[in-house]
DNA sequence: TATACTCTCGTACGATAGGATAGGTCGCTT
DNA sequence: AAGCGACCTATCCTATCGTACGAGAGTATA
């Protein structure tokens, strides 16, 4: 597993570096963007990691690029910094979701800590994600057919109601049923039952961009 | 369905009833307090609510009355406002759960939003709680014995599996479950998983204190 | 054209679920 | 002592589930 990594917006190129010193003595890879616009130019690293940045850059703020992540559906972590921030706008960041929010001055340990949090936080929802990403494979390679029988399946129809309901006999409705379990990795119905809510509730938790 | 009630607790007279005035023009109910102690004392009023606090209060901070409430398990929207604050108070707030942060001076307007915005929360929180007592209520009414039986099921074991599991013969499992399904009200085993995982997911969704 | 996939339906069989009915033990309360 | 609730077990019966085996029709693709 590659070490985590720290990606760090920030426009004066001092900052940049004293916080690069900082995070690589702790072990992390880190990625050095002097701007918004140039961290969303490519595509972000993979594996574990968080976005520091400061909450004023020009042309792009920081807040901008946290709503424009949050459009794109990258989900990272963000842990913002600042020197002339003020409440509302550090309330806006927490709001809409951001890790934490640190003034200047700060304690080299202060954001060390943070850094910590957002890269546990985000290990934990990499997790999370693959077993969604897992399940939303598989859900994928049902037929619609099958897709539609599981559907009623979760909302506790029993098969004859299942048929009659898509106008099909109960044993047709039978095998979908069974080669939907099957292409699930279903053991039983209990099990489909969370894999569904998981994929309902999923498609749901989208972090909303404020 | 009587008025939601907007709980207010500042140490400065002025402060109480300018805010009291704004929220009963709004048509709100109100409920004034000098300190967070005086809050504490009583218990809070029924129905649909939010808290307006200010952050710094003698004795008890409107933080450390955050911390209180959420110890007692009094789940209430909290909107700070604040006069001195600064970014780790709100930081820390928002953490903790708050809904707003709002630095004095702020436009009438602007609270009576954040007011509205935390009674529907208050109010959409308060349709989920009753839930959850209504099943907890039935769960509670189940013999340990049929709750153990319970927990198997909604593990998707079979009833033979859980005889097994238990050292009963079958047909006990059968009986449990079925008076166990029957207190539940639950009519399908899916409705039953739905129910037991709204147990298990409202027990550990408690806000957790910072 | 041939192959593959999907959808459809039937019969048959074994396993499971769930209820009705009937019986018994144990411990606590009235 | 009697009653009650929780707990355990059994047999009988029915509905449902799940699968195997068999088979036809339509559609898309190589």
């Amino acid at each position: 597993m590659p070490a985590a990594t720290v990606l760090i917006v920030d426009d004066e190129e001092q900052v940049r570096s004293a916080i690069d010193g900082l995070v690589r003595s702790a072990g992390y890879r880190s990625a050095l963007y002097a701007s918004a616009v140039d961290l969303l130019a490519k595509p972000l690293p993979a594996g574990v990691r968080c976005l520091v940045t400061d909450v004023r850059l020009p042309l792009v703020s920081g807040l901008d690029l946290q709503r424009e992540l949050a459009k794109r559906g990258e989900r990272i972590p963000i842990l913002f910094i600042t020197g002339h921030g003020d409440i509302p706008m550090s309330v806006r960041a927490m709001k809409a979701g951001a890790i934490d929010f640190l003034p200047k001055p700060f304690r080299d340990q202060d954001i060390l800590d943070a850094i910590a949090g957002a890269l546990a936080e985000d290990m934990r929802l990499k997790e999370l994600e693959e077993e969604l990403t897992s399940l939303r494979i598989r859900f994928e390679s049902l037929t619609p057919r099958e897709r539609e029988v599981l559907e009623f399946v979760s909302r506790g129809l029993l098969n004859k109601q299942i048929a009659a309901e898509l106008g099909l006999s109960e044993i047709t409705v039978k095998i979908h049923r069974g080669s939907a379990m099957r292409k699930m990795e279903a053991r039983t119905v209990v099990h489909l039952i969370r894999m569904m809510e998981a994929l309902e509730r999923g498609a749901l938790q989208v972090q909303t961009p404020v």
